[in-house]
RNA sequence: GGGCAGGUGGCGGAAUUGGCAUACGCGCAGGGCCUAGGACCCUGUCCCGUAAAAGGGGUGUGGGUUCAAGUCCCACCCUGCCCACCA
């Protein structure tokens, strides 16, 4: 076919148009028959030696979704495509890549979608899986489908239950009653990963608390390990943040407050009931606390028990109002935890009349109260409350008239040296009358500021005494109404009159006058300032204007303090501005009334004191077990049989269970699995058990043990379970005999690169972890951790909205694949932003993506053509390694291959742009190899229209068997040479003053004699240049800039 | 309340170590092609200023460091996400 006939070119006219829906099916299906993406799993090498297995084995995992019927999000491609195209660079890399799908669709999440639709979920699985392989075939991933698994099929969730036995067996698995979270909408317990901020994460109902046996698997077991490993993982910080936060190890100190009932006497010293206490301890009787702040131990004024504590139970702990304690705990036990945290604000509580607690700190009787501010399950369920250190105890300490006493002093200014403090104070002078504060206006040379009252005190000199006198020295007022310690700190300052540096322990207090009346004659005058009434806005704005001075740091403090009590004595309630909140100290800092330890840093006094009190360090983690068992239908059957008849043989003459069971047994491991029978009433119950619970020939079995009549276990593992080890099966599908093949697993694991969504940061992620080091720990495998590598995919928004039914802007990917292709889509979503951040999916923007690739293909034609023509076909001939296409060809491969390396792919693609652009200016430049290259870097991003341009341009197998082709996808990543990336030359950037003048183009490498010269030809630099200049800063191979 | 991410043209977003702010794309404007529309191609597009230049301003706000700040430091404001009475 030399010469083109009319109809020929017509043809090739015709030809020309890009129709992106005809290629994509057709290489979909070449793809599928050639198996391009099926590495060769197995292990162990050929029988002849030399074997084609797997050399480079690359485990490219994205987490798999759970599907419904409505069908893929775009959320979900948007993940999707941006793992595969990390996959299909590291394939062509050279590696061995497996990708595998498959589908979550076992669990609340479809049973809910199935309940909705009205359908029942055994079916509707086998619509929603038909149509999500369908929907995932079309968007072009390299997936490996011939190990795809689904979690609800019998041969996954046997080992789903497999596990579930060999945890028990392991005593991970337990059972236990426990106020747990109860979904009254799904009708089931909940994790409490699964609970957020008191809703339920699948449905958004409000989550009550339910006492009910449950089974949980024993995570806490591994919190440490959990925490540390995350140090030695390659994932998103974020994530990682998340994890720990999660976790939340807290290192603190128990302590034990002794009981007392005898505290009717309130007459005697603190000795005299150190001396009753230690003798009625022998009884025994006493609260233990856990604190992170055992430095704040002097200032426990009072004890606080959860409603749940177990002193609470038994009303032979003296409690004298036992009623009204009671009926404060039922109140509080009704309430949802949402009603909890919504009444966060107002505290409730009821004291517990006829017990005091001793605090081991200084032998002080202190109250005790019930309150549902303390939670059950954290902790010891008890805490000392320090009201002046801890905010929740202040509101409730404020609420009650319970005593506040301030123990740490803040540290403003730098950190202390060794020097000795003064006492001394300053006082915050207020007129209820004008509402207006006294201050001292300070001139001293060009200085001017306000300051507060403020002296040292003098020897024998009590601080309150001292300061009233050094207001009426100073300001001459004398008649007081209130009088009120505010807060001590302590402080560095500069003292401007006398011009040094002080260090003071400073105690403020709020002075409140009756009249304005005025001393006859002040006591001392100051000829520096003088007295002025100014409200307290201007006083701190002065104060924040002129922060030269550390002395200011606690006078603002001090300011904002006292204001804030003045307006909660209702001595100013209109003009308040609203930064004059009271704040509650809760930083570290210096300890006051704190007997022997004051004076010592409230870090380093934490273990002193704990010591001092015979406490006991210890850590305390939020992470609590995960709650596994499930009220519901849709999901694998906890594979466990309780037996009565071993029940009652295996407790002991006292009647309490033996340790080794309660008479429930696994179900052995040969009847396994245990399958979910098709039922037609599986809809919730809501009494606390599962619709299985009335389905006799599924609960009613024979015990393994005795063989008696016993009862199958009828609730279901929660669904996260089925997800915590799917990774595991991917390459072992077709393993018969163990969950998990283990040469394969050795080969293939643990997952070398995982993507997915951060919302599974706590969820999914961690149970993954968890399982993993279980199975670890059991010799099951080589790795502790399941995933390598993990990163965090950003969020996909909608019209800067997040996409969700409610709103009705979810974006199905149909439509966009049918109406433009599935390459154009992809590209699109990973064009929006960076991958990792996330993008807005906006209409508009999806005409760009087209329209490049329609010039790509466009441009792919005319080589097509030329081919056809010519006697050398555009394929073989020679770039030119010194041309301008060469180094933007070997910088752009640089750039993207960098890029998707990070995630960057909206920088990748743009850089691909910039290459075509160069291409299409100088069209009779571009040699075949350089298309080759660019499709190769194009090929991961839009895998079908590179391929078939590539096939039609350079493949001799073009026309071949759909087995017998050579993919692209299967072709060697290019390589660029640094040295053609090099440029020879660079535009000198000229600046007078740091303001661009003028540029000129140098060689690389320019002494900045040359780059003077090159700027003083310049009219422009000139002109700026009047006299000789100061300074200049050369930067080789960037800029000269000349200062004047 | 805490943690994290972020704030740059009309919009999505670029910007190595501090060194030309706004790459690439969308949109918009003008022009070409065409009976016309669409598609496509070319040119322009941060703001003020100008016939054009020259010049000036400009990366959430206010300060600082520096010859030079989107980038570093301090304080603050706003948005999004996650967590939240965790002792």
């Amino acid at each position: 076919m030399r010469g083109l006939s009319s109809q020929g070119i017509a043809a090739t006219l015709y030809f020309m148009r890009y129709f992106p829906q005809k290629i994509e099916s057709k290489w979909q299906a070449r793809w599928l028959k050639g198996k391009i993406y099926e590495p060769d799993l197995l292990a162990r090498p050929r029988r002849r030696g030399i074997g084609t297995r797997a050399k480079k084995p690359f485990y490219n995992l994205m987490m798999f979704p759970y599907p419904s019927a409505e069908g893929l999000h775009v959320g979900n491609m948007y993940a999707f495509t941006g793992a595969d195209i990390y996959g299909r660079f590291k394939r062509m890399q050279g590696y061995d890549v497996f990708e595998p799908i498959g589908l979550d669709g076992f669990g609340i999440h479809s049973e809910n979608y199935a309940l909705k639709i009205g359908k029942h979920p055994m079916e509707l699985s086998r619509i929603t899986e038909k149509n999500f392989y369908r929907q995932l075939q079309m968007i072009g991933n390299g997936f490996a489908w011939q190990e795809r698994l689904e979690t609800y099929d019998p041969e996954y969730y046997k080992w789903t239950q497999w596990i579930f036995v060999r945890l028990f067996k392991e005593g991970l698995a337990y059972r236990k009653k426990q106020a747990v979270n109860w979904c009254p909408s799904c009708k089931t317990v909940l994790a409490d990963e699964q609970v957020i901020s008191g809703e339920c994460e699948r449905c958004g109902s409000k989550v009550h608390k339910k006492d009910l046996e449950q089974w949980f698997f024993k995570i806490t077991d591994y919190a440490e390990r959990l925490l540390k490993n995350l140090e030695k993982i390659d994932w998103s910080e974020r994530i990682k943040i998340a994890q720990r936060n999660w976790i939340g190890r807290s290192e603190g100190a128990l302590i034990k407050f002794a009981l007392s009932r005898n505290y009717a006497d309130t007459t005697r010293t603190n000795t005299e009931i150190l001396r009753k206490s230690a003798s009625s301890q022998r009884e025994s009787a006493f609260i233990e606390v856990f604190t992170t702040r055992a430095d704040t131990l002097f200032g426990a004024t009072y004890l606080v028990v959860a409603p749940e504590h177990p002193m609470l139970m038994n009303q032979e702990s003296g409690i004298m109002n036992y009623g009204e304690v009671r009926g404060y705990i039922q109140n509080a036990k009704s309430k949802s935890e949402e009603e909890r945290i919504a009444a966060s604000k107002e505290k409730t509580g009821v004291e517990l009349k006829g017990v005091k607690a001793i605090n081991p700190a200084n032998g002080e009787m202190i109250p005790i109260w019930v309150a549902d501010y303390v939670l059950g399950n954290i902790g010891t369920g008890a805490i000392m409350a320090v009201p002046a250190h801890d905010e929740r105890d202040f509101e409730f300490a404020k609420k009650f008239d319970l005593p506040i006493r301030q123990i740490v002093a803040p540290e403003t200014g730098e950190k202390r040296n060794k020097e000795e403090f003064r006492d001394g104070g300053s006082g915050v002078v207020f007129d209820p009358e004008t509402q207006k504060y006294a201050i001292a206006h300070w001139k001293k040379g060009e200085r001017e500021w306000y300051g507060l009252f403020s002296g040292g005190v003098e020897e024998g000199e009590d601080i309150e005494k001292g300061i009233l006198r050094e207001i009426k020295e100073e300001s001459g007022y004398y008649d007081f109404v209130h009088v009120e310690q505010i807060e001590t700190a302590f402080a560095h300052y500069h003292n401007i009159p006398r011009n040094v540096d002080r260090f003071a322990k400073a105690t403020c207090f709020l002075v409140i006058l009756k009249t304005t009346a005025v001393q006859e004659q002040k006591l001392e005058t100051h000829e520096d300032f003088i007295v002025e009434w100014v409200s307290a806005g201007e006083i701190l704005e002065n104060l924040e204007r002129n922060n030269y001075n550390h002395e200011h740091d606690h006078w603002i403090r001090f300011l904002k303090q006292a204001v804030g009590r003045a307006i909660e004595l209702r001595y100013d309630t209109t003009s308040a501005p609203s930064i004059f909140h009271q704040r509650v100290h809760t930083n570290s800092g210096i300890l006051i009334n704190s007997g022997k330890f004051t004076g010592t840093d409230s870090e380093k006094a934490k273990w002193e004191i704990t010591k001092f009190v015979k406490g006991k360090r210890t850590v305390h983690y939020r992470l609590r077990d995960w709650l596994i068992s499930r009220q519901r239908y849709w999901g694998p059957p906890i594979p466990m049989i309780f037996c009565e008849n071993c029940a009652k043989r295996s407790r002991t003459s006292d009647g309490s269970p033996t340790s080794d069971g309660l008479g429930w047994h696994p179900v052995p491991e040969k009847d396994l699995p245990v399958r979910l029978p098709y039922i037609k009433k599986f809809r919730p119950t809501g009494t606390g058990k599962s619709p299985l619970a009335s389905v006799e020939r599924f609960y009613k079995v024979r015990c393994p043990k005795c063989k008696s009549w016993a009862r199958r276990e009828t609730d279901v593992s929660d669904t996260f379970l089925d997800s915590a080890w799917y990774f595991l099966r991917y390459p072992s599908v077709r393993e018969e005999k163990k969950p998990w093949n283990p040469a394969i697993t050795k080969k293939w694991l643990p997952v070398h690169m995982y993507i997915g969504g951060a919302e599974h940061s706590v969820l999914h992620l961690l149970y993954s972890r968890f399982l993993a080091m279980v199975f670890s720990d059991w010799g099951l495998t080589h790795f502790e951790e399941p995933f390598a590598k993990f990163r965090a995919h950003g969020l996909l928004i909608k019209d800067g909205a997040k996409m969700s039914k409610s709103k009705g802007n979810v974006v199905n990917p149909d439509e966009y694949i049918r109406a433009y292709g599935a390459d154009a889509l992809r590209m699109y979503l990973m064009f929006l932003g960076p991958f990792e951040q996330g993008g807005d999916f906006r209409d508009t923007g999806i005409k760009g993506i087209t329209r490049f690739l329609e010039r790509v293909w466009r441009f792919g034609q005319v080589q097509i053509s030329q081919n056809l023509r010519s006697q050398i076909p555009i394929s073989k001939k020679v770039p030119n390694p010194k041309s301008k296409i060469q180094k933007i060809l070997h910088q752009t491969t640089k750039k993207v291959t960098e890029d998707i390396e990070n995630l960057q792919y909206n920088t990748a693609i743009s850089a691909l742009m910039v290459l075509l652009n160069e291409f299409e200016s100088n069209k009779e430049k571009v040699s075949g190899e350089d298309i080759n290259v660019f499709l190769k870097l194009l090929a991961p991003f839009a895998p079908h229209i590179s391929e078939e341009l590539w096939q039609r341009i350079f493949s001799t197998t073009y026309n071949l068997q759909p087995t017998t082709f050579r993919s692209i996808h299967l072709e060697l990543w290019p390589k660029y040479n640094p040295k053609l990336i090099q440029e020879d030359t660079f535009e000198l950037v000229i600046q007078v003053n740091g303001k661009l003048r003028g540029r000129a183009t140098l060689p690389m490498g320019a002494k900045e004699k040359e780059a003077k010269d090159a700027a003083m030809q310049i009219e422009q630099v000139r002109k700026f240049l009047t006299t000789e200049p100061k300074k200049i800063i050369f930067v080789q191979n960037k800029l000269i800039n000349f200062v004047v």
